[in-house]
RNA sequence: GCGAAAGUGGCGGAAUUGGCAGACGCACCAGACUUAGGAUCUGGCGGAGCAAUCCAUGGGGGUUCGAGUCCCCCCUUUCGCACCA
């Protein structure tokens, strides 16, 4: 025997030894061409933020991720398994701040530290085809792609409402605004400015992102949930009420905006409803406080303007809460009156706090009697309760109010009698004959603000000229660099703006002085393409070739936090179709089957450092090794559930991987002799082994198609290994035949490679095998092995458990059911009773039924 | 308020099709061994009971020969949405 310390295992030696190993064959994870004549796979997890340190939830995600990769190279398939950085973003200035560190320079040693983690972590990368979203080899194809989308329109400039973080300095898009405040500063809460901004234009495949969804059955349910929430599409009819003139000569007419089209702006309050049936039961109009007939109205009512103001303050300050949608109702009545298009009936004007500026035109018709808001606000205001709409085959009025579009229309004139359904049809038709009014679908999805007040982003690719106006950098003038020796500071605007090389350029349209575009790309920009540049990484042409992409896309599975259900996960979808409608890519999706991880919980709590409750992987590596850090991550929970994080529990995954080492080392010798060989017809122990192995492979490979329970595959190689250790005093005898030896622990280490590699390679090194275990073929099971051919069938009488019998496993009813009343436990238990039934469920149960 | 997921030993979890509840691991208890280690090995470990046996999957009903699993009501937790007209 070797001396003391090589009988332990020794994760400290074995790693590091194979990491260099592994380092030095640039072709082991390496994805082959699309000649390869292999079926392939694309495995991705989402690519990290380079903070300078991966966190557990890191570990977890790309455990799952790799072992799923390296299940795939043993299947054989031609496996693409990339990893990047989504490097540009406002840490990188914080820390420039901080530490004076160039944003440039502080990323860049962030993510040599992190890749050095990844390989320490054994993670099987292809970093030939890395990518780096702050380098301008990568930079430049987010210019190119946004000048596509200008000559398309679907970038624009306006100047809007948008979300400003004081502690970022810089707009947000309605992504990262999340219960009021900036999804980066929990505390800090968004104020609306007027900004001139770039937007893409997200809202013209609204639809199309809507119906994907129904087609993605390979995503989550609540993913898809959420996304259909967040575009939140509603059909409905905009219609025309008149505005009523009294006072006359008060000034309606003189008043107001000036530029918008007059006819119609003044003398027609346009409202959205999806219940356009409901119309004879509009007893107001309410208009949001910020509508443009609003400030018409309040120019010669003071008095009005300060109740209005009172209600766009009550209504800032639910949505700096966070809490618009607990606001209490408020309104003012304006005095003034509109008539209904379809009967001619005056309703009276209010502005509510609760209508809503931004969704639909601002202005909606009340509908006390069939819309609990308005019922609400009506019962506040003393507003009458109208009954227009009655449970489909009822005689008598529904207690209101009625919500149902199960009904059929009363007191609506020529309509009443019609189905809701009908109705609405017929009104619409009417409104358009009267050109009062269309049929409208709503989205609450708007377009994408892009245009971020930093440095460390994509410079936006545009130039203003005196002359021209803006003109956007010519192709050739690609990529536009930013500068790199620039004072960082988080007052006034863009960083950019202050440095004058950077700004001032000749227009490329009129050679005259012009100013570029200062603004960067917000960086969700960088990630929604990222995955196709993988497929190409170096090409210095084009962001990829579209020949190549086809063949790697759609993604087959993608794996990430739930966090980037919306934000990240639609504008990539979105970005996707851009790219299809300018023809460089055939799918309409990026992904094809999407996977969300749960979280990392300790002592209660999501890890993180605001909790102080962060497990750093180094420190894990370091004590226990890196399989047993990635093992643990896997067997401690399902992937989709949260885990918690024990640690305890890691040491458990150790030391059961100690005992693989020992199990597998003590017997190589014997297990070599066996090498090659296939065991004929085992009996005895080796039958018994070889059943177990072949059984824990079935379900191994079953999980790996789709439930993805690696806890219990784990648990099912730890049985294994159970079983082979309760033999060990038989084994070390020499009872079960090297060949059976040979297939037993060859098998249990294939079995073990995806979810421990170091340790699985440095046995498969032991057992005599050559070349890389990802190479070798994943193990069959004999289904005909894995079958028991006697079992334990539990016994029933009325419903409860008495005994268990051993059949033949295909025993059939008959001589199931006999057995089972041979029993003595039976026997004693029915005498002097009778039984009435007895059922038979071959293989799983029988139940007597006794009276 | 609406929607989804979940609730099983001291803990993490298992039970894939309605068929032995608690696999596997942690913690704990007892023992063995010792080169005294973050070791290793053996056994025990839901509750009550000497035992036979009984009770037990958030609570209450139901369907069924049989329910952790299906149905109804309720409670709790997490997540998403939330005056979106």
């Amino acid at each position: 025997m070797a001396d003391e310390k090589e009988l332990r295992y020794d994760p400290a030696t074995i790693e590091p030894k194979w990491q260099k190993r592994w380092a030095a064959d640039p072709k082991l994870y390496a994805a082959e061409p699309a000649t390869s004549g292999k079926p392939k796979y694309y495995v991705l997890e989402m690519l990290p933020y380079p903070s300078g340190q991966l966190h557990m939830g890191h570990v977890r995600n790309y455990s799952i991720g790799d072992a799923l990769a390296r299940h795939m190279w043993m299947r054989g398939y031609n496996v693409l398994h990339p990893m990047g950085w989504d490097a540009f973003g406002l840490p990188a200035e914080n820390a420039a701040l901080k530490n004076h560190t160039p944003p440039r320079e502080w990323t860049l040693s962030n993510i040599a530290g992190m890749k050095r983690q990844f390989e320490r972590l054994g993670m099987g990368f292809d970093w030939a085809t890395e990518v780096t979203t702050c380098l301008p080899d990568y930079y430049r194809w987010n210019q190119w792609f946004f000048l596509r989308m200008y000559e398309r329109g679907l970038a624009y400039r306006k100047k809007s409402k948008v979300n400003w973080c004081p502690e970022c300095a810089t707009v947000l898009a309605n992504e990262q605004v999340i219960d009021g405040c900036c999804w980066r500063h929990e505390g800090t809460m968004v104020e609306q400015r007027d900004l001139v901004q770039w937007f893409f234009r997200i809202t013209a495949y609204a639809q199309e992102l809507l119906d994907g969804l129904d087609k993605l059955d390979g995503w989550p349910e609540k993913v898809r949930t959420m996304q259909r929430n967040w575009i939140g599409r509603s059909e409905g009819t905009e219609v025309d009420f008149f505005l009523e003139e009294i006072n006359q000569g008060s000034g309606i007419r003189e008043q107001g905006t000036g530029n918008r089209d007059q006819g119609s702006e003044k003398t027609r309050i346009r409202v959205f409803t999806t219940r356009v049936d409901t119309i004879f039961g509009a007893t107001s109009v309410q208009l949001a406080p910020q509508h443009a007939l609003v400030a018409a109205f309040t120019a010669a009512d003071s008095k009005l303007k300060a109740q209005v103001d009172e209600l766009i303050e009550q209504q800032k300050k639910a949505r700096e809460a966070g809490d618009l949608g607990a606001i209490e109702k408020h309104g003012v009545a304006t005095g003034r009156f509109a008539v209904n298009p379809y009967n001619g009936e005056h309703v009276p004007i209010w502005v509510a706090n609760y209508i809503l500026a931004d969704y639909g035109t601002g202005a909606i018709m009340s509908v006390p009697g069939h819309d609990e808001r308005d019922f609400e606000f009506a019962a506040k205001y003393g507003l009458p309760i109208v009954e227009v709409i009655r449970p489909a085959g009822q005689d008598s009025p529904a207690e209101l109010p009625f919500v149902s579009e199960d009904g059929v229309l009363v007191n609506s004139g020529e309509y009443s009698g019609l189905s809701c359904e009908a109705a609405q049809k017929k009104l619409q038709e009417v409104a358009a004959l009267g050109a009062f009014g269309e049929p409208k679908v709503t989205f609450r999805l708007k377009d994408w603000g892009v245009s971020r007040q930093r440095y460390w982003g994509t410079p936006i690719p545009m130039i203003h000229c005196e002359r021209d106006g803006i003109v956007p950098v010519p192709d050739e003038q690609l990529p536009v660099l930013l500068p790199e020796q620039i004072e960082i500071t988080q007052q006034g605007g863009s960083p950019l703006a202050r440095v004058p090389e950077f700004v001032n350029v000749t227009c490329p349209q009129c050679g005259g002085p012009a100013k570029r575009e200062t603004d960067t790309m917000d960086t969700f920009v960088d990630s929604s393409w990222y995955f196709y540049r993988y497929t190409d990484a170096k090409n210095s042409k084009a962001p990829f070739d579209p020949a190549i992409a086809q063949y790697w896309f759609p993604i087959d599975q993608y794996i990430g936090g739930v966090e980037h259900a919306i934000l990240h996960l639609i504008y990539s979808r979105f970005w996707t179709r851009v790219m299809r409608d300018l023809g460089l890519v055939k799918n309409d999706e990026p992904v094809f089957r999407q996977f969300s991880q749960g979280m990392v919980i300790k002592d209660g709590a999501k890890m993180s450092k605001s909790k102080g409750n962060v497990v750093s992987p180094d420190d894990m590596v370091a004590r226990f090794g890196a399989d047993s850090a990635r093992m643990y991550s896997l067997f401690a929970a399902p992937p989709d559930r949260d885990i918690d994080w024990q640690e305890d529990g890691v040491a458990g995954v150790s030391r059961f991987l100690g005992r693989v080492w020992r199990l597998v080392t003590k017997h190589a010798a014997a297990a070599r002799n066996g090498r090659g060989q296939s065991t004929a017809a085992p009996t005895g122990l080796s039958l018994k082994l070889l059943r177990k192995l072949h059984q824990t492979t079935a379900k191994i490979t079953l999980d790996f198609e789709g439930r993805w329970h690696f806890n219990t595959c784990v648990a099912a190689i730890m049985e294994l290994v159970n079983d082979l250790q309760a033999a060990d005093a038989q084994l070390t005898a020499g009872e079960v035949p090297a060949t059976a030896m040979w297939e037993l622990l060859r098998t249990l280490v294939l079995l073990l490679a995806p979810f421990a590699p170091y340790l699985a390679a440095e046995l498969w090194e032991e057992l005599g095998e050559e070349g890389a275990i990802l190479r070798a073929p994943w193990p069959e099971s004999d289904p005909g092995l894995a079958r028991e051919d006697e079992i334990e069938i539990p016994v029933q009488i009325n419903g409860k458990l008495i005994t268990l019998v051993r059949v033949a496993a295909g025993a059939d009813p008959k001589a199931i059911e006999a057995a089972a009343l041979a029993d003595e436990k039976v026997q004693s238990r029915s005498a002097g009773k009778t039984v009435v039934k007895v059922i038979v469920v071959p293989g799983r149960t029988v139940n007597l039924v006794v009276k």
